[in-house]
RNA sequence: GGGAGUUUAGCUCAGCUGGUUCAGAGCAUCUGCCUUACAAGCAGAGGGUCAAUGGUUCGAAUCCAUUAACUCCCA
């Protein structure tokens, strides 16, 4: 049969993940077996695969195979969520293009929109992942607006409102004055971003003539002013104690006051206090009880109290402000500056500091179980460093702003009464129940109850997913949740540790008593090979579809695992792929030389194919039991890495080359079922890594009456023979100089070579190993130094080669001289070592026998090299 | 401003509780090969003052201190 030599991914992949579908090898159901269960970090739903997903997936895949091949039952639970800001702002942005204003529109026709939108978009990146080959369970996707998701969220905030874990308050939130809602801190990203610095004077009130200047970024802020700071100690203002001042153009008589949080040396010393819209500012307003006054509409406009400039842009009334103070001659001068400035995460837009009622959930108690889990490794991190950002975070951990005003969410299942009362309860018929028998003189009718009109934060669903998937929330004791509960490990990445990752240990230990999982292994960020993070709008980032086009699915997913250990960031580059796409290649032709063979049951058992056999069998058990080791630290491309070398170099470049009968010869039997067995034994433990190629592998070696691979055993560590190992290693060390010599002469591989080995206290090689390698027609000891002759030595031993040498004297005579030199400096090293009297004390028996063995093998060395040097 | 981390070959990274010739791997580079599985390949080679300085020690890439550069987190 005519197979192509290049490997052609295309015709293989969709075939197996048919197959594996059609069987139902991903879907999980409880069982005798022990679990290992993932549940996926929930894509947005407004999400398309990016690099990220391809790195997280791809590592999730391979942890889920190997486990399934180890005899688990293994679940790995898919599903997305609903991302409230981002999807309500595609839905929005969708229907201003059909003419349809938002705020035009009820409630429940947004969500008919929105819901469309999701049936629609929602499910194209699980579609995505598909090609990569995960092995998900999909008859278990989930969504977080799912309904066995929303009661959850409705029941735990019920709950925690219940026991006084969420409230509700006025605080300074940050303000998103394009989404119109709140945002959590850890959805506000800090920028440096250049600006100036206004100095502006402000009078003393009752003066003649006298002014403290400040110094601000934000001057339009100035009509919201309701003090003036500046530290008790500065001496410049001492005088001014018990002061007020007026606040330019609109000449508010403010108070000046003193507190130790004004930085002396920035700016004037003097800073002005704006209570509604800086959060230090606000601190400082309850600390002094200074007035509030917002000056912005929910858009970022000022507003009627602002007094001037009503109805301008926050932005456009920073640049209109300016001549109105220079009119009034109070604008000092203008600096350029560099500040950090937060911005929606989402949106993009600046955050307003914003003064509004809305809901929090109490953090510390929650907090206070999950930093115990961690600190005591009940749950582990990889890598470990994160444990100090997680504990820094956990024990300063502030109150959680839990509400967003927007629709497209969970909505808050809190109902105000007319008396102001609020009553939290899972419907509107449950409330009202209550509100009755809360408030019999009301003579309540349904109608006066009225829902909270905002949504829930996202992540208060997101923190629930491994009990919600598995409907522990609702039923804490049905089978599933009992049975794949904790999961086993977590793969995500490493900015949301605060989101996410903290917060589903709290709700673990607070609804399971137990924690989420068992590990989490942290992914860094993808970038680009300048370090450049992949983003749509460098355009950076490669499309994940066409990379697996190109490279096959099994190509990306080892060029992304290839230099990506935990917590470190990816330098992705395509030449990765590039790897992975030839080294499929590599396993393709090692199957394509293998179908060649014709087997001949007559023939014995050739020596050197008998030794290439027990080799490699302990070869691959030493390099399982290292993959082993690999994959219990996380260290997923070493483990890769491993494989990768021992099937290339060791597998094809070593053992076939040793077993290959010669051109149109035929093979023995022993020999041919051998190489079978160790191919599909790679395979196997290669599969994590590689799925397609290595089922399609796995089906060309044994039929089909054997199973799929995806299924089979993963094959235990057997026996390591070191002394094979190494007297293997031994006998590749001296093939490599007869390879090295014929390189250096000139000589093609087709002219056999005879070899001799001086017998001296001779160590074990294999002969028939040498034979067939180095291609030679004779190999005897000697018990003389062999004239006319190509000579080189292996750990002590030296060999010839009978050969007319093309010799550059003088260049062996410099090589030899310069080698020389080396081993009598490393021997007066060692001598020094040995006869220092502190390091015969203080070392151990073990290390200063290994020094000895040192000087002895290198006197010996500089022998032989003495010699071939006189013999030149 | 506070905290954490990183710095080893051209690139990306290993190097555990100091001790074998310890300075490693993959890729890239160079040289020679279309050798009947594979040029997406084969064989071989070169390449590093382990960021800098000082200290501890018989012995330091490894431990400590200081400095520098970079990265991240928090305010």
């Amino acid at each position: 049969m005519e197979v192509s030599s290049k490997y052609n991914p295309q015709l293989i992949e969709d075939k197996w993940y048919r197959h594996w579908m059609e069987k139902g090898y991903f879907h999980s159901q409880p069982d005798h077996r022990l679990p290992y269960s993932i549940v996926i970090p929930p894509p947005n739903v407004t999400g398309v695969l990016h690099m990220g997903h391809m790195l997280n997936n791809t590592i999730q895949d391979i942890l889920i195979r190997r486990a399934r091949m180890k005899g688990f039952n293994v679940c790995w639970v898919p599903g997305t969520d609903h991302a409230s800001i981002a999807t309500e702002a595609k839905v929005v942005e969708l229907l201003q293009k059909k003419g349809i204003e938002k705020k035009n529109i009820s409630r429940e026709d947004f969500l008919k929109h929105a819901w469309e939108w999701k049936e629609k978009h929602g499910g194209i990146i699980l579609q995505q992942l598909k090609k990569l080959g995960v092995s998900c369970d999909w008859e278990r996707t989930r969504f977080t607006m799912d309904e066995v998701l929303s009661e959850s969220v409705m029941a735990v905030f019920i709950d925690l409102y219940n026991k006084g874990l969420i409230y509700r308050g006025v605080r300074m939130v940050n303000w998103d004055p394009k989404a119109l809602t709140a945002v959590s801190d850890e959805e506000v990203v800090y920028q440096e971003v250049k600006s100036k610095l206004y100095y502006v004077r402000y009078k003393i009130e009752k003066s003649d003539n006298e002014y403290i200047t400040i110094a601000t970024t934000r001057p339009e802020t100035i009509l919201g002013d309701t003090a003036v700071c500046v530290h008790p100690d500065d001496e410049r203002y001492t005088h001014l104690k018990g002061k007020r001042v007026l606040v330019p153009l609109i000449k508010r008589s403010v108070p000046l006051i003193f507190d130790e949080y004004v930085d002396k040396e920035f700016g004037t010393g003097a800073l002005k206090i704006t209570p509604a819209h800086d959060i230090n500012d606000y601190q400082l307003g309850i600390k002094h009880n200074l007035e509030t006054v917002n000056i912005f509409n929910d858009n970022g406009t000022l507003n009627e109290d602002a007094q001037l400039l009503v109805g301008v842009d926050r932005f456009k009334a920073r640049e209109a402000i300016v001549p109105l103070l220079e009119k009034e001659g109070n604008l000092v001068k203008i600096e350029d500056y560099v500040n950090k400035v937060g911005f929606s995460e989402r949106t993009q837009e600046v955050i307003e500091p914003k003064l509004s009622q809305q809901w929090f959930c109490k953090m510390e108690t929650l907090a206070q179980p999950a930093l115990k889990v961690v600190a005591d490794d009940i749950i582990q991190f990889f890598p470990e460093k994160l444990k100090n950002v997680y504990n820094h975070w956990m024990e300063n951990v502030k109150d959680w702003c839990i509400s967003r005003q927007l629709w497209w969410g969970h909505r808050i299942p809190a109902y105000y009464l007319p008396n102001n009362e609020i009553v939290v309860a899972a419907s509107l018929e449950e409330a009202f129940a209550i509100a009755k028998e809360k408030y019999p003189d009301l003579q309540l009718s349904i109608n006066d109850l009225k829902q909270d009109e905002d949504v829930l934060d996202t992540w208060f669903s997101s923190w629930l997913w491994p009990i919600s998937v598995f409907d522990g929330i609702r039923y804490p004791d049905n089978e599933d949740i009992n049975y794949y509960y904790p999961t086993a490990t977590l793969v995500t990445a490493t900015d949301i540790i605060f989101f996410w990752v903290a917060r589903m240990i709290m709700a673990g230990m607070e609804y399971r008593k137990e924690i989420p999982f068992r590990h989490v292994y942290f992914t860094g960020m993808v970038r680009d090979k300048l370090r450049r993070k992949m983003s749509k709008s460098l355009g950076n980032s490669p499309d994940p579809i066409e990379l697996m086009d190109i490279y096959g699915a099994d190509g990306v997913r080892m060029g992304m695992l290839l230099s990506s250990p935990a917590g470190n960031d990816l330098m992705f580059d395509e030449s990765l792929c590039e790897q992975g796409r030839n080294f499929n290649n590599k396993i393709w032709n090692a199957l394509r030389l293998l179908t060649t063979w014709k087997v001949d049951d007559k023939i014995g058992v050739p020596a050197a194919s008998q030794t290439a056999a027990a080799w490699m069998q302990s070869r691959l058990n030493q390099v399982m039991s290292n993959i082993e080791d690999d994959f219990s630290k996380y260290r997923l491309s070493e483990a890769l890495m491993n494989i990768y070398k021992c099937i290339w170099d060791d597998f094809c470049s070593t053992y076939l080359e040793i077993v290959k009968p010669a051109y149109q010869q035929p093979i023995d039997r022993t020999t041919y079922q051998v190489t079978i067995d160790l191919f599909a034994k790679l395979m196997q433990v290669l599969h994590p890594f590689m799925p397609f190629i290595t089922e399609e592998v796995w089906h060309a070696l044994k039929g089909n009456d054997e199973g799929d691979i995806i299924v089979s055993n993963m094959p235990e560590v057997e026996e390591i023979n070191l002394s094979i190992l190494n007297d293997f290693s031994f006998t590749m060390q001296i093939v490599e100089q007869v390879r090295r010599l014929r390189n250096e002469q000139n000589i093609p591989p087709k002219e056999s070579l005879k070899l001799f080995v001086l017998s001296n206290d001779k160590k074990t090689f294999y002969s028939e190993v040498l034979i067939k390698l180095c291609n030679l027609s004779e190999l005897k000891e000697v018990s003389e130094k062999v004239e006319d002759s190509l000579s080189f030595i292996v750990q002590n031993q030296e060999f010839f080669i009978p050969y007319q040498a093309k010799i550059d004297k003088a260049e062996v005579e410099q090589k030899l001289k310069s080698e020389i030199d080396y081993t009598q400096g490393f021997i007066n090293a060692v001598n020094k070592k040995l006869s220092n009297e502190n390091f015969i004390k203080n070392a151990p028996d073990k290390i200063i026998e290994l020094e000895r063995k040192k000087l002895a093998d290198a006197i010996e060395k500089k022998r032989l090299l003495e010699e071939k040097l006189n013999n030149l």
